[in-house]
DNA sequence: TAATTATTTGCAATTTATTGCAATATTATG
DNA sequence: CATAATATTGCAATAAATTGCAAATAATTA
């Protein structure tokens, strides 16, 4: 008898090795019904360890997404880069964050406009660097696979020698009374440099994450000056961020 | 039996790898009607990870102004890179220089490779942040509109502090006895530098570079540890190098 | 230990997805 | 404008996913 799992395991390290399986083969290999494998396939895909594909299962290795990824709420995201982009005035030295809504931020950066631009941010760079008037610096280190950000203490270090006129962050979660947190770590470090390295530290937010937390807390919703989303003001999705220091945009 | 998911990973890496890709030889290649990789052409072109167009499918990344493809030497440059793949063992600590070449090179990195691999190009590190198996270190810096390249005092003061076992690196112009030169001087000093770095340093160089010089000079020839070229190693065109302290591939 | 509870597994019926084929329409190109 | 190549559409055969259910197994607790 086998336990499950075990099986698993002999699913997984199948995956690794030929970088995709079937879901036949899998249930004869291992001697269970392909709803059982099926099954399996279907945890592992859940937790991120394969990528469950109609008749079977391929390693997210394997995939190569050639830089395009899917955004969400795109309607969303422009709205609130939209409010945001005035904020940006001529001869600022910013910070861009990562994450999709800051990517349309930088997308929005008018070719006229003459910045700095600071970023961590590998899609971010590509975007700006087309912008004839921005200059722009990369900080450097080691590059996350997930985020495709730049998220080392050399980064941390380099982010703490330099003063922004204005940062703009995005985050994982966030909660009226917990405040903004995330899942890795390294991130929570690298927020925290970032808004202890500007005068002006502004939040582009879709309402989708409020009252939405993870493990570790990065700083209270007061530490951020201004909060941009897409809603209008009097959105009553907005009123538990009213009686808090924060502008809302 | 061939899972959907897979053939159109291999219908993206065609894509990605010749930019474009001709339905008919595609369902010859996967052994599929050209139904089926039209329909998958399809659906991946709503997802935006290719351009359908009649016929076959093109590259995003390769789509100019006027929607044609535009592709300089691609088959060299890609022998070339072929050439010097075995060069990269794995566990290898290796820099990875920008242009089209390197890019080429770059694209190949199997998903397997286990390497650590700087680079100071946005574009190669684009690349190599979807290797699921590549330590990749960004070199910040200012960025170069020109080249998509850090190139700052920063960038050569980092580099001089790391030790590569391979960089794999390009050049403006050469010639055999003139030797390696650019036509910008931060560029010079950034490849004195990584040279300097490397134990191996690999010259990736299209033989239409040959007897070009501009008016920095960067290195002799000699400097440079092995050249590879699209060329047999029985050209002629290669015999001024010949009698030079430098393999040739 | 025995009883109870929760989880895992296989099976069957149904729904949905995939694929190739053929007939017809559309497009590219000289 | 002719014609060859490519696209679209509907259809049928097959494969896979889903769902509900019952039996088997493992875990918990009296």
């Amino acid at each position: 008898m086998m336990l499950k799992a075990e099986r698993q395991q002999k699913i997984l390290n199948e995956v690794y090795l030929r970088n995709r399986i079937l879901l036949t083969d899998m249930a004869e290999q291992l001697n269970v019904s392909a709803d059982t494998i099926r099954r399996d396939v279907k945890e592992l895909d859940q937790k991120q360890m394969l990528k469950k594909v109609h008749g079977g299962a391929i390693s997210l290795g394997f995939i190569t997404n050639n830089g395009s990824v899917e955004v969400y709420d795109l309607e969303e995201k422009r709205l609130i880069a939209n409010k945001a982009l005035p904020l940006i005035s001529d001869d600022a030295v910013i910070f861009i964050d990562g994450g999709t809504t800051c990517m349309e931020l930088a997308k929005m950066i008018p070719v006229r406009k003459k910045i700095t631009c600071f970023t961590l941010s590998l899609p971010i760079a590509i975007e700006l660097v087309k912008k004839q008037n921005v200059n722009l610096i990369f900080i450097g280190g080691k590059i996350s696979q997930d985020s495709h950000m730049s998220i080392s203490i050399g980064a941390v270090n380099e982010i703490s020698q330099i003063k922004f006129d204005y940062s703009f962050i995005s985050t994982g979660y966030i909660d009226p009374t917990h405040g903004l947190s995330e899942f890795d770590w390294e991130v929570v470090q690298i927020k925290r440099t970032i808004i202890k390295a500007s005068r002006k530290t502004v939040l582009l937010c879709i309402s989708k994450k409020f009252n939405s937390q993870q493990k570790y807390k990065c700083v209270d919703v007061n530490d951020v000056d201004t909060m941009v989303t897409e809603l209008d003001l009097e959105d009553i999705r907005l009123d538990p961020f009213k009686n808090l220091r924060i502008n809302l945009l």
